[in-house]
DNA sequence: AATGAATGAGCTTTCATTCAT
DNA sequence: CATGAATGAAAGCTCATTCAT
């Protein structure tokens, strides 16, 4: 089997590409975009506002007719990719809340893969850089993150009540299949030379695998 | 299912624990233990050369006396984690050389995840600040990062060729795979109320059926 | 004797009280008020455009369209508090023009402390922020607080000449006297619990008792 | 009369000195001796860093090596102004313990004016400057302010009950002697042609008549 | 081995001010 | 008359690192 080399970045994608309808206009926008390329590639700690300002084509005191701080930057970010996550993961769940929970586990796992193959610098910033957050900015981040993981454990746990899934311990489920998706944010780009469906499905039948009883 | 508070911190764990035999006597110990607990909590650019010394107890010129750099200093970090991670790698498919490819599996990923259990800390610098390091100081991590992967797609190879595993894409299971035990190293704590052979018993349980064929 | 507590505040008092006919019309005018109340308070280099214009409840650029910059708000303070001081100092000395210089000194000194009474912000700005006006702003007023100290100067003379008066160096009681009034403003208030005519009687009586010959 | 042009300098005087035996040794003594001047000349929010450090001439970071923030030297000026002040009033007052009131208020103001005749620039600090710090900061100041109005009031209170003094109110005695001292702060220099005594006693002189009965 | 003093570069943020709208 | 966006300069302070002792 060949492997790729492994790279030393955070992210191997590179554009610093926001969900439809959330960027704001003019140079806020602009601001966003280079904060999370900028806190992708070297995180909130490595990354200066006058690196992003720089980046942006303003002063760095522009910034701030914009955003209050850094920090804010940084939460407006976090917060849109939780956002983003959370009316996935829900979207998928509800559109298969009638089927088995085979099925709707499926639709999670693939929707939780996709959101990180589609935003993969942002699903970076999103779980890596929480905690250079102040906890009243983090606060409505940490809900929806909640939210999520609420998602995940309720199919485990249909499933598992009615007999599909076969899992003594179910909350290691929840985090083993939970950081499956995670990880892809980081690897995924177009050097691996895989098709973001490719990647969701495959992982959706990893996951479908770990939870289904042995033979 | 009770799911525990998510945490935005880093890392759950408290104990800045390395591995026997490689902490180095004195000062120069206390000194990249402190680094250690310090670029876990906070990441390399987060963390300051004089926060360390104040953990140690020392002026932060001393520490120019150990070590020629703060980045030195998560280079030893970064290389003792490799190392560990390598040789315990390497010492599980090593006993399971000549057992089934399944065997091998669940004793690869029970290793790695006792490493992350074990040294979370260590496991979340080793892992998330790769980056940070200059590329000669990154580069013996990078070879020995690259080993452990061979050493899991080796096995992988083996099962597919005797039929014990089927998965039509391996590159995707490499990641999967590595992938669960990198989690680990995150919220594994007391907390959480999991002995260390349960979490790596059940992921490798995980993992095992990740790689089986359907029946 | 009951010493009430020392206040660290430039100003106990703290309404930022404008003389009768002084303040301009609409925002020009609240603009000066806020500059008061923030300039006594912080001093001109401690206290910023921002600031004045949230106080205004304006943006900081709309400030410049009513003056043309910080120097010329904290100018037109000065000049204000020069001029009412003048004016009072002026109508005191010629109301008493043909008293003795007695009733004349009383007068003056009256007026002086009075003055600090009704607009102790006002007086703190004017005696304490001139050193922070570019030359040619504090010119006019440079002018006016020589016309006080003049008034005060020739009545010490008129006192001395006409044997009402003993002073083997009358500079220093135009310094002393002149001092009086000034630290005035900065401790009245209504929690001393003194009305503005005790204090001017009073102080009046002190400045009297010095310049007298000793029995 | 001649009256000199009056200065729109907040101090006259140009030395920065400070009392013998509280300059510290090397660097620390020149930031202190920087700090005074450009607190003295300017306020302590027009004073910068960067000036004080290039007065010293070192590098503004290095004044961080002796003092951990700016308030910390207006702090220490302060404090040092301050119990200069409480040690010369009170060696006056306890000197002249066993004196009339009147010799020992005479001790009191004399000394209050040399200690502004000699240390303007610490005076106008310590006076004007106190607003400025943080109130954990000023808290050692304030105390011993309280100490050295607590010693004029005294000294106010004996020569009411003696009969020496007669003064209706005596706490806006207490101001208004206390004020005395410090205006001279101000203008006190060699230009205006006065020694230091000379102006000692004359305000002893003022201050007596202030206090004393009519004839 | 350890220190205090020092430094140049850089940090986040605020400053007074300008300008097109 | 008022604004939001923008700016260069500067603010206080921290950074990793050096060096003489």
């Amino acid at each position: 089997m060949d492997l790729p080399a492994w790279e030393p970045r955070r992210v191997v994608a590179m554009a610093a590409v926001l969900p439809d309808g959330v960027t704001p206009p003019g140079t806020r926008g602009r601001i966003l975009q280079a904060g999370l390329e900028l806190f992708a590639e070297s995180g909130f700690a490595g990354a200066s506002i006058r690196q992003i300002a720089r980046m942006v084509g303003i002063n760095s005191a522009t910034l701030y007719a914009h955003y209050p701080s850094k920090g804010h930057v940084l939460a407006e970010l976090v917060r849109i990719g939780h956002e983003e996550m959370r009316a996935r993961l829900a979207e998928a769940a509800d559109g298969t809340r009638n089927d088995s929970a085979a099925r709707q586990l499926t639709a999670l796992v693939r929707a939780h893969v996709l959101v990180h193959t589609d935003y993969p610098l942002l699903a970076v910033v999103t779980n890596s850089e929480l905690h250079a957050l102040d906890p009243e900015l983090a606060a409505p981040s940490l809900q929806l993150r909640d939210e999520c993981r609420r998602l995940l454990a309720d199919v485990l746990e249909r499933g598992i009540k009615n007999g599909e899934f076969s899992l003594p311990d179910p909350l290691l489920a929840v985090t083993a299949i939970g950081g499956l998706g995670v990880q892809v944010a980081h690897w995924f780009g177009p050097a691996l030379d895989r098709r973001r469906e490719q990647v969701a499905d495959q992982y959706a039948k990893f996951a479908l695998r770990m939870v289904s009883p042995d033979r």
